[in-house]
DNA sequence: TTAAAAATGATTGAAAATGATTATTAATGA
DNA sequence: TCATTAATAATCATTTTCAATCATTTTTAA
């Protein structure tokens, strides 16, 4: 089995049950625990997964949160990504906000009043109703690990649907392959929603820069990405980059 | 066993049971009282459960009761139905489960394996997946007082698939009006549901007997009643009475 | 075809998690 | 209250998992 193979076996595996031990994927991939190992520690590396003693989880939404330098960092990021993003949203706005926990974090932001949400994330909805906003979820089977609806009756019903703004989350982004998440099901959300968007906002803490994950949803040029370091050298480098030259109007968001 | 299933197993105990002693928890995890203990300093220094001496529960911030004498015997009369409407899930089923506060009950006693739910109730999706159902979310607009999902998406949904049960709830159930409810969206969920059943169980109190709300959406005899006093006077009538005595298969449910 | 590079699997000492044991503490009933 | 029982925390031995290293196999490039 070759290794990209074995990485999807272990992200499938991952995203239908939460977690997995070493053994467990060394049964579904055939492999030794020394190759498991070196999978989960790329596989982490990406961001695509958490390492826990004994085998691998991948978030859960939840706040399972421990408190430790680096994520209290990696969540300043997020809030101030979330932030951003949030102030976007104008009055009247109809909006989709993809499920992620980078989208979650918006809810407290939103100001904009008469804002209709559009979202397939269970998670999402109880903030979005409590905090007073007009609420659409979109049908459809429920992913038990993001609570993500996901399915052929989310495509169906986006492709009738057309936004204002569309807010999504991402796992990579790099200047060949785009936009890229593990996900091939949410992947396709990702994309209908873009393309029913006037305009798309991509969040990304830099972390996510200069890699990329299975399946791309996105060319760089069809989003904008919202990030809390406007100047990382990728960016700049994707500014400059032939990839990006024909945007005009979706130019890599800046402001911070 | 890894670590983390283990977290899992005991969060979701608690958040079924509400408590567990130490015991269960070893029962349910397979492993032993120390690794137990060591998991519950840890779950509840992250703030998820609350040690007591013997076990651990967790806050119930679902209910929003008053722990009120008559509140108390409702609840009892609740789970009583919805225990029983659980019982009637079987293996392989596919069921529809409206949303509501009676049928918010059922979650932890549906005991079926390989079952299919589909709901308009957001509330009930946490419980439902947790649990490992397959769950399939109607989509539409989301009722911020219920967190029902209501809207003329769901109707047309509901109208491609087929049950081989739906669990409604009900606001009033008389002779003459048959099943009613206040909320005209709702209502008409709550035909479809029915009309598209091989097997319709409605969820009611003794309390609900005898009166009537604003909309009617199904017959007497559409459905059968689970309700926690089987010889209550009104089912009594109802099952001599005219209006009923067609319903062969559909008879009024009355084991406790 | 051969040499170099990469990936894999096995081995081993170190680290972490687990389970059993025991002393201490808390709950229960006379 | 005190005695009895159960639950807990602390300690230690055992088991499991991990990371590092090296030999072997596979792939790639010359």
């Amino acid at each position: 089995m070759i290794t990209n193979q074995r990485y999807e076996k272990i992200m499938d595996c991952l995203n239908e049950r939460g977690t997995a031990s070493v053994n467990d994927l060394v049964d579904i991939t055939n492999s030794s625990t020394a190759t498991v190992r070196r999978d989960l520690t790329h596989l982490e590396s990406k961001g695509l997964l958490k390492r826990v003693h004994g085998g691998a989880t991948v978030e859960q939404m939840e706040r399972e949160e421990d408190y430790t330098e680096k994520s209290v960092k990696n969540l300043s990021k997020k809030l101030k990504i979330a932030q951003i993003a949030s102030e976007l949203i104008e009055d009247g706005d109809t909006v989709f906000i993809d499920a992620g926990t980078t989208t979650y974090e918006m809810m407290p932001f939103i100001k904009a009043s008469e804002v209709t949400v559009v979202t397939n994330s269970i998670t999402l909805i109880d903030q979005l109703v409590r905090n007073g906003h007009q609420t659409i979820v979109l049908g459809g089977r429920v992913k038990p690990a993001t609570k993500a609806v996901v399915g052929h009756d989310v495509i169906e019903k986006l492709r009738t649907l057309s936004f204002d703004k569309c807010f999504i989350g991402v796992n990579a982004i790099d200047l060949h392959h785009g936009f890229t998440t593990p996900d091939e099901d949410e992947a396709y959300i990702k994309k209908t929603a873009v393309e029913h968007s006037r305009r798309a906002f991509v969040l990304a803490d830099s972390s996510k820069f200069e890699r990329s994950a299975f399946v791309k949803f996105a060319q760089l040029e069809e989003a904008s990405i919202i990030t809390e370091d406007p100047d990382h050298p990728f960016l700049v480098k994707a500014r400059s980059g032939t990839e990006i030259t024909g945007g005009e109007s979706n130019d890599i968001y800046r402001d911070v």
